[in-house]
Parts: C-alpha cells; structure tokens; sequence
DNA sequence: CTTGACCTTCTACCACGGTACAAGGTTTAG
DNA sequence: CTAAACCTTGTACCGTGGTAGAAGGTCAAG
C-alpha cells in the first residue's frame, strides 16, 4: 500500500502521514525500491488508533506515550486509565471556565439591552464591557 | 509614563504593550526626544478595555474591531452585542463538545476497570480505547 | 566614570496539528 | 513521447497571544 492509498483509506493527507511519522507516532515505514514508502495493515491499524484515540480528547504527545509503550512492550491500560483519568479533569475544568464565561456574557448581553448608546463615553470605548457591575 | 511604568500600572509586560501596538490595539505611541514611548491616561484606560475584553472572551482581533468603530467616530454598541451573542453560541457549542467528551471519556474510565490487561492483543495498541462499544 | 536599569529595534521561538509549496523523481496510460 | 498522477525531501506558513534574546542607545545615581 502507497501512502496515499493508506491516506484515502483512513481519511487523512498523504502529509498528515508523514507528519506522523515525523512525530513518532508511525515507525519509520518500509520502502520500496524507488524510495517509496511502503504500507500493510498494521500501520492502517495504528493509524485508526490515533484517530480514535484523538476523538478522546488525547493530543498526539499523549497518544505517542501511549504507542511507546506498546513498543516497549508494556501492557499501556494503567497508563492510558492515567491519561483519561487527568484528561476528565481537565474537561471538567474546562467546562467550568466556559459555563462562568458563559453566565458573564449573558449578563453582559442583558446589559446592553438595558444600556443606552448615546450614554457610551469616548474615553471608555464600550460601555457594555467597562460599566462595573 | 513610560512604557515599564504603564505595564506596571496594567499588569502586563512592557513587551506585550508593544505587541498590542503592532496588532493596532494601541496608537502609534507618542515619543520623547530621546525616542522612548510616552503615554497618558487614555493608553492606560484603552489596556484596561482591553484586560476586561479579554475576560470576556473576546479576541485581540474582535476587541480591536470595537477599538476600529470606535476611532472611525462609530459607537461600536450594536457591533459589540453582535460579538457578545456569537460568542455566547461559540461558548455553548464547546460548552456541549467537551460535556460529550466527558461522557465518552467516563465511560472509556468505567470499561478499562473492566477490562482485564492480559486481554490487550498487540495490534490494537489499547483495548480500553478500540473495544467498540 | 561606571554601573545598572531603563529604553529601542529586529528576529526568532513556544504549543498545537497540521497545510502548502517548491523542486525534483517515478510510474502509468494513451 | 508526453501528460497526469503519483511519490520524495525540505522548508515555510497558518492562528493565538504573546515571550525571549541580541545588539545597541539613554539616563540617573554614586
């Protein structure tokens, strides 16, 4: 398998591919007498795993520490339970930041209803932003 | 003021000042004889519009939007309603991506409790993230 | 007169996950 | 024989919000 074949296969750039393998995420791949990378299966597996680990929230660092350990041949389920353990963490506190956010804009679009233009100063640049509450 | 003593008086690195002035959040800053920056009471107020903008969520190129109406002469009310609405959208779409990734992410955490490791086969790298569910 | 603390400009770098060339080699079909 | 559709490498770039450092000018205190 060529690497754009693999990439059609899987959905992502012949770039993207190699991007990977740059990055440590794909063993450097075979080649075939004109230099071409060569593909089998395993590597399409590997490369479905990134895709499903990424829709996991995990960054491709993450993912790569996962891989590595595969490689080492370390069983990774303690380390991946880590990884989605801080990884809950941080959505959550994620979802946190934004909900507050979310309540300050509201109020700040409820002000601007209340708020009346021509009583925007100059030197304030924007009344609905740097009214106090 | 020079620019160390406005960034003392905002909180920000004197860097970051002329930063926001190649961006144009700022004016060209005036200068002394001898070619350093010299700024007045209204540079320190426009780096506090632009702290509480921040804040509220906006980007250094929405909140230099508001800065543009502004010294066009416009008063930048409807425009900023405008940034505050679609940023609330904005808020509620990551809002409700990341409380899907948290669910998927919980029950990814549930099924590696009960998943044994001795049933990690080698080409699926993580059976706690390829099982499908 | 020197030392230290400022200031100036310009350039490069950080994470993140790629994308977009350019300049060349190969392979396949017509 | 040529055109297209592949492949190779290397490098630079995207947005976001800055930070870091180099190489130099200025200013106040002692």
């Amino acid at each position: 398998m060529l690497i754009g074949e693999l990439a059609d296969a899987v959905g992502v750039t012949s770039q993207a591919i190699r991007f990977y393998e740059r990055k440590g995420l794909l063993p450097d791949a075979e080649r075939g007498a004109n230099g071409y990378r060569v593909y089998d299966e395993s590597t399409l597996a590997r490369l479905r795993f990134i895709d499903v680990a990424q829709a996991a929230g995990l960054t491709l660092s993450e993912i790569r520490s996962i891989i590595d350990l595969r490689d080492d041949g370390t069983v990774p389920c303690a380390h991946v339970a880590t990884l989605i353990d801080s990884k809950i963490a941080d959505v959550r506190a994620r979802i946190a930041h934004l909900a507050a956010l979310q309540a300050e804009l509201e109020a700040l679009l409820e002000r601007s209803r209340l708020l009346d233009p021509a009583d925007c100063a100059d030197d304030d640049i924007c009344h609905i932003l740097t009214t106090p509450r």
